[in-house]
RNA sequence: GUUCCCUUCGUCUAGGGGUUUAGGACAGCCCCCUUUCACGGGGCAGACACGGGUUCAAAUCCCGUAGGGAACGCCA
């Protein structure tokens, strides 16, 4: 299925950290809906804060876009940033002769002045209009003043900014794709400006310019827009081009329903990243954030989101990020990996914590197979893949516990004189189970008198993997090791 | 303060006048499976913010109120 015109959406970060899981959800909608009709995803980089923009901030940005495998059609490489597409410059620091075209076109007509009120004259005036329970406009003296007469004012160095001049008072209205229609009466909005003192043009007039100029015909983005949406209508308007459709999404709030940020814990896709979640899992999760599925599907991937997607099953109320269910979607998307899949992508977060593995193919899809059923993110298989490796065990208290039972000792004795006897690097379960046995009689314990004290000798805890599964995933060598130290353990207390 | 947006189980949501004793998912609790922990299976509990209208009929439409959010920046 296709729209005409062809669409053409994009996504606009302000590189001024690591990509947050609202821009992503804001991303893949945008994803979505160009895959959906057959159009083109365009990444456009927002820099015009020099202050807080950096190019290393835009590279993590199209890193951790990369990762959740949202790919662009046009805009810059995510590694040298060289910009591919015919309407580029896709940075708006590099396009900045345009927007200053098109601030002297609006100068020139009147449709925005120089204005020098200073900072402290704004916040005073603000400061009144609060008082006297007004809108914090700022009413600026420069409003009428010719373009000579300002001219020469600037002629001796003074800097200014350029407003814009909001006309008469009427009402603009639009059809938001997810709100429906939306009316702003004009007088929402005080003079607004275009161009920093520095010259270095604000957001609002960037936007509108850059997707009129790139021929944007949806943006989706956040509600907090919503009210800016006024202001970009106002230059469309002035500037003659064609307004795009918009769709303002909710915002994503915490767990005291206040807008996601930082104190919430983790924000940013970087960090979900580190914390062993998948990508696929992560879209799924944010995607439920403000859509559903016309089927009630919960669990998909990529593709059938792209298959499913339409906006008229976005929802415009805020929704709360829920990191449990994160977590349950994660395990479901981990689950449904084929094991060779899953070390594949557990790997590197072996190797970034030096834990190497001789085992082949064979001993990775066993260890697989019995994991992934506790494993939530790849972290956890981190934690469960550490017990496989010479690393020293972490004991816990419940572990001390079952290591001060009375028959413990003798256990762990004989479990150690039976591993010592065995050739082999590996046991066969049939070897453990065979073992096991023999430690029931000659210690003569069962149940968990029998099995907890050998798992804690293992891997520290009374709880945790089936025994026959683990210890053929163990080197002898390990497990010998491990039950000395248990053992020495238990003398010293 | 002004303008705009939002309001269904704890959370994400379905439902958009009668099909609803308001459905699903996560979390919670219980049971089964299990020599532990998980996984898996089964079950229980849990919501239409409030007040007015419109209508034979309102979670659904309208108006208020309350609560939350956004914007009013030389941030985006």
């Amino acid at each position: 299925m296709s729209l005409s015109p062809p669409v053409r959406v994009r996504f606009a970060p302000s590189p001024t950290g690591y990509l947050h899981v609202g821009g992503a959800r804001t991303a893949l909608y945008n994803y979505l809906f160009a895959k959906r009709y057959g159009g083109k995803f365009i990444l456009r980089v927002e820099d015009t804060d020099t202050e807080r923009s950096s190019e290393e901030f835009i590279r993590m940005q199209l890193a951790d876009l990369k990762w959740l495998g949202l790919d662009w059609d046009e805009g810059p490489d995510f590694e040298t940033l060289k910009d591919s597409g015919e309407y580029g410059p896709y940075r708006q620091s590099q396009r900045q002769d345009i927007y200053k075209k098109y601030a002297e076109k609006l100068i020139e007509s009147g449709q925005a002045y120089y204005c020098f009120l200073t900072d402290a004259e704004i916040d005073e005036q603000r400061q009144r209009a609060q008082r006297e329970g007004r809108p914090p406009h700022v009413d600026s003296p420069y409003r009428d003043w010719t373009l000579e007469k300002a001219k020469e004012r600037m002629s001796n160095g003074e800097t200014a900014v350029v407003r814009f001049k909001v006309g008469e008072k009427k009402d603009y209205t639009f059809k938001d794709l997810v709100r429906g229609e939306v009316v702003f009466p004009s007088d929402m909005v005080g003079d607004f400006v275009l161009l920093r003192s520095s010259g270095m043009p604000v957001y609002n007039f960037c936007c509108a310019i850059d997707d009129a100029l790139m021929k944007i015909t949806h943006v989706f983005r956040a509600e907090e827009h919503l009210s800016n949406t006024l202001r970009q209508m106002m230059i469309y308007e002035t500037l003659g081009f064609t307004l795009p459709e918009f769709g303002h999404m909710s915002i994503i709030l915490g767990s005291d329903k206040q807008k996601l940020s930082k104190r919430h814990g983790a924000t940013s896709c970087n960090e979900y990243k580190e914390r062993g979640f998948l990508p696929e899992a992560l879209l799924n999760f944010v995607a439920l954030l403000g859509w559903s599925s016309p089927d009630g599907e919960e669990v998909m991937s990529v593709d059938q989101l792209t298959s499913k997607f339409a906006v008229d099953r976005l929802n415009s109320s805020p929704a709360v990020f829920d990191e449990a269910k994160l977590l349950w979607m994660n395990a479901t998307h981990l689950r449904a990996l084929p094991n060779a899949k899953i070390f594949e992508r557990l790997k590197p977060y072996l190797d970034a914590q030096g834990l190497k593995f001789t085992g082949g193919p064979e001993w990775q899809n066993q260890a697989i197979e019995t994991f992934k059923s506790s494993m939530q993110t790849l972290q956890d298989g981190v934690g469960l893949f550490t017990h496989l490796s010479e690393t020293p065990i972490q004991m816990t208290d419940e572990g001390r516990e079952a290591l001060a039972w009375p028959t413990s000792r003798k256990v762990l004795e004989v479990w150690k004189a039976g591993l010592e006897n065995l050739p082999g690097e590996f046991l066969t379960e049939a070897e453990f189970m065979e073992l096991q046995n023999t430690v029931k009689e000659k210690a003569e314990v069962k149940g968990k008198q029998l099995f907890q004290p050998i798992r804690v000798a293992v891997i520290g805890s009374p709880h945790g993997t089936e025994l026959k599964l683990l210890i053929p995933l163990l080197q002898k060598h390990i497990l010998i090791d491990r039950a000395e130290q248990a053992l020495a353990n238990m003398s010293s207390q």
